[in-house]
DNA sequence: TTCCTTAATGCTGGCATCGTCATAAGATTG
DNA sequence: CAATCTTATGACGATGCCAGCATTAAGGAA
């Protein structure tokens, strides 16, 4: 039974991927490293918005930035939301073929 | 590069992971089947938040329950919080451990 | 220096969610 | 049936977060 602080930090962790827009930056992330200007192109989102979500990811350790003279490269940090989402999937679908079966037997 | 549907799942799925509350109901749930009063009495949540939180648990096919008579027995239904859990926790560790060098070398 | 470009941050409104109170719904007992 | 116990739900205040606007900070070029 883990203790309510790790269960906060856990929770405070997932909070982070509860964005879909999170989620996206670090999916284009990625891909491999961009800088913000790319990153607004990529996603339509206004530069605030991914500055904020940005400052998030990198205080969690998701993402790391690099300065190169006025812009800012960012990069994915991290496999593990990759892992976590790829768990996550696995799981839908086996549901979803559960959710089949159970059609198909009615 | 996962569609926006799909990130949009991911998110939802760890939006709920997000709530210290539902992490704690689902580990005492790890421990056994419980009623309502036995989460009550172990998390001192009233009960209708407890109630809310299950609910949305259940929706997600992360606990499942059956009736006993008036009471209703709750069970923890899916292994995949722990395996995520077990991740996250991982990976604090190992940034801990990195973070602790960085202390050591400077 | 001044101007321009890029990224970060204060502030704010709006929206979603949490948590509680009161009540309803469902099941059992007398 | 009524009474009671257990759980679910409607309504609502409080809180927190998102997303945008405007501004600031930081760097580079002229």
């Amino acid at each position: 039974m883990p203790s309510p602080q790790l269960l906060e930090e856990f929770s405070q962790f997932f909070r982070l991927l509860s964005e879909p827009a999170r989620l996206q930056l670090i999916c284009h992330l990625k891909q491999g490293p961009m800088d913000v200007a790319a990153l607004i192109e990529a996603t339509g989102f206004s530069q605030s918005h991914i500055s904020r979500q940005l400052g998030q990811l990198q205080r969690a350790g998701l993402v790391s930035c690099e300065r190169d003279g006025v812009r800012m490269i960012y990069q994915a940090q991290d496999e593990l939301v990759s892992d976590l989402c790829n768990l996550v999937q696995k799981r839908m679908k086996q549901r979803l073929e559960a959710q089949l079966e159970q059609l198909q037997i009615a």
